[in-house]
RNA sequence: GGGCCCGUAGCUCAGUCGGUUCAGAGUGCCAGCCUGUCAAGCUGGAAGUCGCGGGUUCAAGUCCCGUCGGGCCCGCCA
């Protein structure tokens, strides 16, 4: 073991307490903010472990007193000296180690510093994100960004250590790999060695874990870095982390036991909450039904109602027409809305037509002397009773409806639902709400290109009921696919795989895809599959989501430690960057530029 | 590719109807004073291409057009 140097750490700044008062030690950290009396000088000295006040008095030692005085913002030091306790009325209560505080007797700066951009003080107010990622070295070492790098940590370890309970191995898989057709936009990168040909970064590991179950590793998992060459949202980013699992000789129901194990350790362990055992679920139509989504977010009620038998009966024509043609009326009901005006309806209806296909939104105002609205006049006073009974309204509310086809309908009461959530405040602060949503469809009709596309990917087993419609009514197809969402947000999708080479090729077939593409582009998969193949499945948590619900953070940037701007760029380093001609000149790649201007 | 919001001192922001209360506040920074502060205090000081370019006007931080940068959303993300 090497020598303590006199400079080097005995304690941390943010962990001292009454108990370690009388003690010789050193901390070692940054100076956040000095004050100067003179005749003595208060620093407040952090580590990542918090803050500690730590004195400069020239009865202590004359020299370190002089010196301090030339301490400023973020200059890294090491102090050495006797911790004291506070006297009472000068303890600070807003402060972990408010009881005590050091005596300095030797001051050492180790580094001095710029002076920083911005302060990293808690308490002062939040630089722009520009400069904060311009200067992310000095964000992260805010007390908030360490916090979130910190639970980011306790998560990733928290995954792990349940995994590993759970017989999982964890294998690394190439960063560099073949392009394989999939959903999103590859990053490529060109090969030196095999000029003109271009290796895909992952857009996740979805091949090889299959290729490992093959393998005969079993329980496979990874904190796998998942790149797409997409357009950039609040939770995405270019390169994100994926919790990725495969088993095999397991059913769903394997499956979704290990990931709600899973789930509940990281809450667990994380920040101490308990998720529910078991997580509710429902299938995919079902939350289409209820909620109009397929993440719908259980953290509240207003379920959809649906009253199409209803108003097909009443003399409103948008409502008898939208019936007779196959559509739907649905309703949800927002609770004390009864008292918005005319004026305020009009806003909301002309929102909702400007922020989804939805033509139109009615609305029932339930008053306590009687319903009140403008289509009222084509509803028999008994359609009308019946129908308010129906959707639950009380007096005071507000049930709102559309009709449109379905997924119109769908769409815009979803829409509403969560807008009307949060203006209502019907959302509990710091609750979960985990739910399973099962059966996906296995196609979705692509209207543009007029054919089926695989609504999970292609390799997802059909639900064994439907494996006969494939061909005759795909569309009706359930997929064993599964998704578990918190909250209204999508955190993890998963399937059981088709491990037979004769279902394998009618989905290819569905899909449009002939024996010979397969062959071009997946003929190593498929090969593998002839070997012993067992049965397997598996599912991908996000993990930077999940991260940033447990650090209760607005978006994945801020449970990242060096994101990327919304046009993919990191504000810090410039990436991306023009590179030197030679380095293109070796990789055999020619740079051709649309015209400026 | 499209829609919306933002850009003024290092930082956070104010700036009304376009007009010598329009170059402002707080904080930070620099200097001096100060032995119990913890957003220390007091005194003084420095600090601006009002993102950039163009236009309208007698006059533009303010209005118009374009552009760059940041954010939110739609498309996209199996």
């Amino acid at each position: 073991m090497a020598t303590l140097q006199a400079w080097q750490r005995t304690h941390w700044c943010g962990d001292v307490r009454k108990g370690d008062v009388g003690g010789e030690m050193t901390f070692n950290g940054w100076v956040r903010r000095r004050r100067d009396h003179g005749g003595l000088i208060f620093v407040d000295l952090a580590d990542r472990t918090g803050l500690c006040q730590v004195v400069f008095d020239p009865s202590e030692s004359a020299e370190a007193h002089e010196a301090a005085g030339g301490l400023r913002s973020e200059y890294v030091v090491s102090v050495s000296g006797v911790l004291v306790a506070r006297s009472e009325e000068t303890i600070n209560p807003n402060l972990a180690t408010g009881e005590v505080e050091l005596r300095v007797r030797r001051l050492e700066v180790l580094n001095p510093s710029e002076t920083p951009p911005f302060s990293l003080v808690e308490e002062d107010a939040a630089a722009d994100e520009l400069i904060r990622l311009r200067y992310r070295y000095l964000d992260l070492r805010t007390p908030r960004m360490q916090q979130n790098l910190r639970l980011r940590h306790r998560a990733a370890q928290a995954v792990r250590a349940y995994l590993d309970r759970q017989g999982f191995w964890e294998v690394e898989t190439p960063i560099l790999f073949r392009q394989t057709p999939e959903g999103a936009r590859d990053y490529l990168v060109p090969s030196r060695v095999n000029p003109g040909h271009f290796y895909a970064l992952p857009q996740s590991p979805q091949i090889m874990k299959q290729l490992l179950m093959v393998a005969g590793v079993e329980r496979y998992y990874q904190l796998a870095r998942c790149l797409r060459d997409e357009d950039l949202r609040r939770d995405r980013q270019p390169e994100h982390t994926q919790i990725d699992m495969e088993m095999a000789f397991v059913t769903r129901e394997d499956i979704l036991n290990v990931t709600e194990g899973l789930f509940r350790a990281i809450w667990r362990d994380t920040i101490g909450y308990e998720l529910p055992d078991p997580f509710p679920r429902m299938t995919h139509a079902e939350a289409i039904d209820r909620y109009g989504t397929d993440k719908p977010d259980l953290r509240y009620g207003m379920e959809l109602t649906d009253l199409s038998d209803l108003a097909a009966q009443c003399e409103f024509r948008v409502f008898t027409s939208a019936v007779q043609t196959g559509g739907q009326v649905k309703a949800l009901v927002a609770p004390g809305g009864a008292q918005w005006g005319r004026m305020e309806m009009d806003r909301m209806t002309e929102e909702l037509q400007r922020e989804t296909r939805a033509k139109g939104l009615a609305w029932i105002a339930v008053l306590a002397e009687g319903p009140k609205s403008p289509i009222a006049k084509f509803f028999s006073e008994e359609l009308m009773s019946t129908l308010l009974q129906r959707t639950g309204a009380q007096a005071g509310d507000m049930v709102l409806m559309v009709a449109d086809r379905p997924d119109v309908v769908a769409e815009a009461l979803d829409r509403l639902r969560r807008k009307l959530a949060l203006r209502l405040n019907l959302i509990p602060e710091g609750a979960f709400a985990p739910l399973w949503v099962l059966d996906f469809p296995m196609f979705a009709r692509n209207a543009d290109e007029g054919r089926w596309d695989a609504e999970h990917h292609p390799f997802c087993m059909p639900h064994p009921d439907d494996i006969d419609l494939i061909e005759s009514d795909p569309g009706k197809v359930r997929a064993q696919a599964y998704d578990v969402v918190v909250n209204g947000d999508e955190l993890g999708s998963g399937s059981i795989r088709i491990h037979r080479r004769d279902i394998q090729q009618r989905i290819f077939s569905m899909l449009g895809i002939t024996p010979e593409q397969a062959e071009e582009r997946f003929g190593f998969l498929l090969k593998a599959f002839e070997y012993g193949t067992p049965p397997h499945g598996g599912i991908a948590p996000g993990f930077d989501r999940i991260v940033m619900w447990l650090c209760g953070e607005p978006n994945i940037r801020e449970v990242m430690a060096f994101p990327k701007t919304q046009t993919a760029q990191c504000l810090m380093s410039g990436a991306p960057s023009m590179v030197d001609e030679r380095l293109l000149r070796d990789l055999h790649v020619r740079v051709d530029l649309p015209p400026q201007e």
